[in-house]
DNA sequence: TATGAATGAGTCTTCATTCAT
DNA sequence: TATGAATGAAGACTCATTCAT
């Protein structure tokens, strides 16, 4: 299942903004703009005017700039969790369920939530530590996910790291690849796949 | 040789600034304020207290703020050139070698320079284009240490992944831990080199 | 007469707006609400929730914010005309009109008329000039039914000031007893008028 | 000794702002404004231009606007009381020092600082409530004249109210008269003064 | 008559930068 | 070189008011 099939789920469920309201409009926007520009470097009316609407207006809907920054994590957070939940139950062997781990947080950086999944990195330091907090008691299970997948791995005999540390290095080592990797480039999102799982697997 | 002593030379040679000049001083103030409260989140009036002095001295030394992060980075990144040139004049091995680059990747990251090494990487897309290409500029023989090494690795058989892909997972594999390791836990650096070496080679 | 039953005789001749009413509890709510914050202090949307309703819906009963401060005003000052005049009227010796004087002021101030007449007092200068020309345009048999008790009581040797300035000064020193007056206190509303009567009278 | 010498003595000391300085005139500019156009009707911008500098460089003697409000009172209340005690001290006879009480209010209100002084009265509730502490506290002297000046009076028969609703009556209707006496009219201050005076005594 | 999203002018405040002393 | 008052443009946010539904 794609993201976009995920987030009409989520929609329907009333977990995240529906994308063609005010509110769902703003957020894609904001998430285009604080890439593209950062968050500081984003006003409130670049933002206005990117919806097609006025300034003040966009208070009605967000009672300040960085409750936007923060839905826009928030969303994104909650839509990773389901993809990647998603993902792992149609994986079969520890091989496939890693595999899954990469390819959903590749999906989500380089994919249509690029956006706000590059925004979720840079823009993390902005938030107040109590909207931190928040969003990463949004990604516990996420990463609760990670963590059984490479326990098993481990005990599988796949690799060699405590899963605690290998998943900050794996996590951030795709993380990064928002800095570098052009989805355009010669090296396709699968490919790029195989090389970060040759980086956890020996064989 | 340390960080400490590799700045010592450098001062000595004018590549960079004295850190007991008022320059140097404001320097090491930006790269900790910076890191702690972001670039945008920093003052020129917060910088002028944290060195004593007031807000108009300090376009004595710098015409304007963006100048204090270029310096700040440019700074950093001469000694990580030079100190990752020593590490590796002393690495016989192959594996020393990439465990030279994990190293001094890491020292600076956490150590004395981690300030100022935060900043470079969470500040990056402050600076405007002309900067970042001066700044790459100075990292081209960095990474083209980076580059040799991990080519010299595939040969012989101790890595699988494309150097240059390898280069930038491991790069930001370690560029992450900024987020989450601390040096006062229970994993120390050395341990954290060996995982981070675990990552890139299979034996 | 008390000030409840005033007001529902000027509400049968549709010179006050009922209670009951849309506009009436809008009245009264901005009433509360200038009190308490300022009508600068007060939002369209503050006085909407107090009611009920939504902000938009409040200009289908005022067209402008300026008119619902009027509105309170202009309907307090209405009342009092009218119980000053009850009361006058029950009154027998002038020392008994001067009485009612103070009691029909102090009523209105400490009564269930207080936010309104707080009102009156507190925000009289936001009012456009027309506007207080139109109110003091209704305060004036209030204040001719002043003028008068006191030249009769300058004329009966009960009082020795001009009645103009005496009828400023009193009604000063009572208006001013919003700022400092508790009708809960050690004090009641009786014995502060016997006390506000010992300052004009002198026997 | 008159307002201005006072206020003369009070900047020498410190306690007062030079009314020479950025700020003194500032806060000159706003007791006019404020008074006036009231605190809200008057916009920085406006204060900047009444004093001839730019809105911004008002924030280099104020945090904040309310400050600048609180600034006004807090002087005109220093140098309340230091004229009531020069005042009272040359008073003989306690009818002396009654008028003294008056005539010091009523200096006040229609002399020099009537701009300030009216501020402390029309825009009282605007201040938070810790300011009002404040404010208050710098009262308090003040008022301990008025109350043992007026004790006094009742020990000597010269009153009957008790001192402390006589106080507040008295300086209500005092204080009132910004409200509606003219010093340029048929009535002088010494007049006023007068009329105060018979309103307290009875002889 | 009620809704509530949108308006748009206006507010306070911030802050990098300048410059006379 | 240092000072610090002043600049002035720009920012986030507010809010009375409008209007299509």
């Amino acid at each position: 299942m794609d993201i976009g099939a995920i987030r009409r789920n989520l929609v329907a469920d009333g977990r995240v903004s529906d994308p063609d309201s005010a509110k769902g409009r703003l957020l894609a926007a904001a998430a285009k703009l604080f890439r593209e520009k950062s968050y500081a470097g984003t006003t409130v009316r670049d933002l206005a005017a990117e919806v097609g609407i006025l300034s003040g207006s966009i208070f009605h809907h967000f009672s300040n700039k960085e409750e936007i920054l923060f839905g826009v994590m928030h969303e994104v957070v909650i839509a990773m969790e389901e993809a990647l939940k998603d993902s792992l139950a149609k994986a079969e062997t520890t091989r496939d369920k890693i595999r899954a781990l990469i390819r959903t947080e590749l999906n989500f950086l380089h994919g249509e939530a690029g956006n706000a999944t590059a925004v979720l990195i840079y823009e993390w330091r902005v938030l107040s530590r109590e909207q931190q907090q928040k969003i990463l008691k949004g990604r516990e299970n996420y990463f609760k996910y990670w963590h059984e997948t490479l326990q098993q791995a481990k005990a599988d005999g796949l690799t060699v790291i405590e899963p605690e540390y290998l998943r900050q290095l794996l996590h951030g080592a795709l993380a990064w690849t928002t800095y570098w990797y052009k989805s355009d480039g010669k090296l396709s999102i699968e490919q790029l796949s195989d090389r970060a799982l040759a980086l956890v697997i020996k064989d």
